[in-house]
DNA sequence: CTGAAAGCGCTAACAT
DNA sequence: ATGTTAGCGCTTTCAG
């Protein structure tokens, strides 16, 4: 059992003061002769001495903690999400503090102020909710804070995000060509996310100058999807279901396949895919893929640079997704 | 912009000492009165004050922080890990410090420094190394650290983990009731990580008793993994290929599919999937799913145990893992 | 080139 | 039932 070396040990058995060591510590050797420096270096790692982070935040205001919120850890979205954050933090020096909201907002409100009172230097939120209201406090606290994935309403904060409605619309294209005459639109429910929103407005857009038909199912816990999926089997029209994000697309898959019906024989699937792992399903599936990890790199990037600079706020960065053709259409 | 309010603020607002608030604060109303603590409370509230986490640790030495290094975050394995930590000691009131080894001894070790520096209370770590004097330095910092997923040599930490030999035996009980003559472990290289070794061993022993050959793979960087698939297509016995954990599972399996060698006509396959998605991928793989998010639970609490008391070390923990029979075999 | 002293925001004896 | 006082481990003027 070790007792805890502070700098005081370290300026008592270095013989100098305990500002000399600070200043050792912050890199701020300007004026200091070299072997005090060589002395302090010798005795620091003597004493196998190292600073506690807490106090030095306390008294410099500088944590180098950044605070991350995911709406739902488990899904691996989050994962390659936070890996490219992390690439880019841990590079600079920064340590993350990640917390899952687990798709509730009131958990989320919770963790954003825990949050402050770990005095983060900033936030990167990927958001439960698309209420700009519920994150007014943060600009009041004046801590940067980024989204990530999701926008919300206005868009009071910068964001960093996938090119859903392009992404979507190429997808439309790729789907008209196949010559289906309905589109059955999967979703979870749009009123609580933007991008669910932004998705299905511009397949809506979209198909509302063809011939083809629109239907939107949105699925909340009393949904039985399987029920679903077969009135979609049922239309006398050539229809494929589009999955509005990663965990619609493989639940939807998961009932397909159990239940043995035909990809793209009887129905085509496509939509958003958060695994990229949709090459390995079924016949290969026609699917959108996010560069998730990219979209983690430039957020980490991003807030890097509010960091060092307020005014480089309020810039919304779009990340382009791979549009891929496979055999489910 | 805002500035901070404090306990003194709050103090001097409520007209009392920030003793008094301190013990508000702390929960201890033993005696106090009515009165001064609802004045505390609005006064609280009317300021928004919360108190400052970073000064809080400084003095009383609890953080309330618990860190938390994966392997490799991108790693499903991980999502689902630390979902089940996350559930466990956010509800305990503490919070996670996320970081990810990225696969790297040496980031790994610059880690377990930095969460140290934070002054965790304790550590939960899926090593990447089976070098217990790697870790020794934790024990002599008399810091509590909890091994998940894989163990190291000695196993100087308590540990919580899958049942890694008796899911390998029944599934090799399932394999040798299909006839297979030959075996094909691919796996990471054992040398790294304990589990690896556990996994392949309990092939081999089990295999030693049959009239089973059994050909092991170490996949490295510079393993041109096709080659290796095709030279277990060759073999004239009836071949199965294991895999000895998800990741690996996951690329033979693409191989396999983007190649379209038949799955179970051309060989078999089987191994350990982290994610749980087999079900989706051809045939349907027969495969051993790992119970992770469980495992993430009991981890939690385990951690939660040795916080509270010392003595509860060094209990082992396994979690079982579930065989699943589907048609790959 | 180096040190003394004050204080960051909080808690914990020890008083009263 | 509440206040006084002394730090936790560090950084930072201000002096020399």
């Amino acid at each position: 059992m070790k007792k805890n070396v502070t700098i005081s040990d370290v300026a008592k058995q270095a013989e100098v003061s305990k500002t000399t060591i600070s200043r050792y510590l912050n890199g701020r050797f300007g004026n200091m002769s070299a072997e005090t420096k060589d002395r302090i270096e010798q005795v620091i790692s003597d004493l196998n001495y190292r600073p506690n982070r807490q106090a030095q935040a306390l008294k410099s205001k500088r944590s180098y903690l950044i605070g991350v919120i995911v709406s739902d850890i488990s899904n691996m979205y989050s994962s390659l999400l936070l890996k490219g954050i992390g690439e880019v933090l841990g590079d600079a020096g920064y340590q993350m503090i990640i917390m899952d909201a687990a798709n509730s907002i009131e958990k989320e409100q919770d963790l954003l102020h825990k949050l402050i009172d770990q005095s983060v230097e900033g936030i990167i939120l990927q958001p439960s909710s698309r209420e700009a209201s519920h994150y007014q406090f943060i600009k009041d606290e004046n801590i940067p804070l980024l989204l990530v994935d999701r926008g919300i309403e206005p868009l009071i904060f910068p964001l960093v995000t996938t090119d859903n409605e392009d992404a979507t619309k190429k997808m439309l294209t790729l789907i008209l060509e196949k010559k289906y005459e309905r589109i059955v639109v999967i979703s979870e429910p749009l009123a609580d996310i933007v991008t669910r929103e932004i998705r299905y407005q511009s397949i809506k857009e979209t198909v509302k100058r063809r011939k083809c038909l629109l239907n939107l199912v949105e699925v909340t816990k009393e949904t039985n999807l399987k029920n679903e999926i077969k009135k979609s089997l049922s239309y006398s029209e050539k229809t494929v279901i589009f999955a509005s994000n990663g965990k619609m697309l493989m639940e939807i898959l998961t009932i397909l396949i159990t239940e043995g019906i035909e990809i793209p024989e009887k129905i085509g699937v496509t939509g958003f895919d958060d695994w990229n792992l949709s090459a390995l399903v079924g016949p290969g599936i026609t699917s959108i893929e996010q560069q998730t990890q990219k979209i983690g790199n430039v957020s980490g990037k991003q807030m890097l640079a509010y960091l060092e600079d307020e005014e480089k706020k309020d810039e919304t960065r779009i990340v382009t997704a791979d549009i891929m053709n496979r055999n489910s259409l």
